[in-house]
DNA sequence: AAAAACACTTGATCAAGCTCAATACAAATT
DNA sequence: AATTTGTATTGAGCTTGATCAAGTGTTTTT
């Protein structure tokens, strides 16, 4: 999530109204006064360093928690040591969702950058909630939107090949990046190529293969985390998994 | 879901205070006059037939809905007719929680088999669970085991073997039974080999090896949707990867 | 009852992508 | 500046599971 177009939001986001998350965040879609009282209740603390943890596997759940600025990736460690990654966090999303069922977290999250967030004390934020119902229906909204990411992750694991999903896994990140206000374009990628390659279900060695080829074929020019998408329209068209003659693809 | 010690719900449930299901459906928890007021806004219809679309992607959201007997499949058409199956639904799930985010359905939903519904409209939900901690904690509470499901799901799909998908799906469903009454070791599987293919990720063919292997090595009997597992244990160290030795499994 | 449509199984072959291995490159440490 | 450590790339070969194909059994339709 280095870019150089970032406005440094450490120094701006003092309280929601004056967020440029907001739009983003929980608070979207509230009244200044009750965006005012979500407020009361929201922690800023000091930022985390790459390789920090935000909660692990097992912690109670205290806090909901928002990137305000960084990148955080959650994932389920297993026994052997390694993981799998659930999904890449930017700044304006909400983390821990999961941890609400049983006031315990199941995945764990690490900064992969220097990161800062909001923490929002869960319970507060659920009696908030209680008796304001522009929250509950943002909460239900969110909630719910997770739900429909993960969808589109297990169909993007059950059935498309390597290529569609790093094309799909570029698209979104250029996407969200837009989306923040970054270029659409030009961006870095503050995750490994290992951590890529666990998130799609591919081999760190087919990751970077598939980087080489993009390249080659002028859909792309990366150096390490520093990607140019320089062709959307056909990143677009593998995503959908070329249509038009459709080569190699995974049982439909 | 059809299984001899079935109970014929059809003739009990019309309230959800007399409902078997209550204690692991949306009514879990709430006081006897908090069920009464949820139960006031149930609406219960005719039963589906297998194949029967409960709802399709692109529908307006009008009502979440309870399975009380039957199952369901939900899932995501692509354009080409193909499809991914995202879940299998029994008794006491609640479906179309993906839904919330833009008022319209992401996914359809297909009944396997007979399956009676409740029909849950979520405005009034919304509404009612606004007046109602205990109601907004249980719709919190199973949105974020909606989440979490979606989450071990993506680990299935990201990292496991065919062997362990299998395996993985058998005691899953073993659990579910039994958490509902019926055995855990002998019952009868609503879908399809290819819709289990499908669902993890899998070819038909691959299904059916596996099946026929899985009862040649003494893990089950199968004769069509007919399954008895016949060594749970065995079952639950395939899933967990055949820790010992560990022979083959996707990259870690 | 026969025919058609569908679902499942089994076999043979193939390829996408994994694994192993070596090398190149970058960043951190001395 | 040199060494170490971690990360990324590239190559060669192998394996899992997909695909293709044929055959069997089941259910539905006529």
């Amino acid at each position: 999530m280095t870019n150089r177009n970032v406005v440094s939001f450490e120094n701006i986001k003092v309280a929601c109204k004056n967020c440029g998350l907001a739009t983003l965040c929980l608070p979207m879609g509230l009244s200044p006064e009750d965006m005012e009282r979500l407020d009361s209740i929201v922690k800023r603390g000091r930022p985390f360093h790459r390789g920090d943890h935000l909660f692990r596997e097992g912690d109670n759940l205290h806090s909901l928690r928002v990137i305000t600025s960084g990148s955080v990736k959650t994932f389920t460690p297993s026994e052997d040591g390694g993981e799998q990654v659930l999904s890449f966090h930017l700044p304006g999303e909400l983390i821990g969702l999961d941890a609400i069922q049983n006031e315990c977290h199941t995945c764990s999250a690490k900064a992969l950058e220097t990161t800062a967030v909001c923490e929002i004390p869960f319970h507060n934020l659920e009696e908030l909630s209680s008796s304001m119902p522009s929250l509950q229906h943002q909460m239900y909204r969110l909630l719910s939107r997770e739900i429909g990411q993960d969808s589109e992750m297990l169909t993007l694991l059950g059935k498309k090949s390597a290529e569609e999903r790093l094309a799909t896994f570029l698209l979104s990140f250029s996407e969200r990046f837009k989306k923040r206000g970054f270029s659409a374009t030009d961006f870095f990628l503050s995750m490994s190529r290992h951590e890529i390659g666990n998130y799609l279900g591919l081999a760190v060695e087919t990751v970077s293969r598939l980087f080489t080829r993009f390249q080659d074929e002028g859909l792309l020019h990366v150096e390490r985390k520093h990607v140019q998408l320089l062709d959307l329209p056909r990143l677009a068209t593998i995503v959908h998994g070329n249509e038009n003659g459709r080569p190699h693809q995974r049982h439909v």
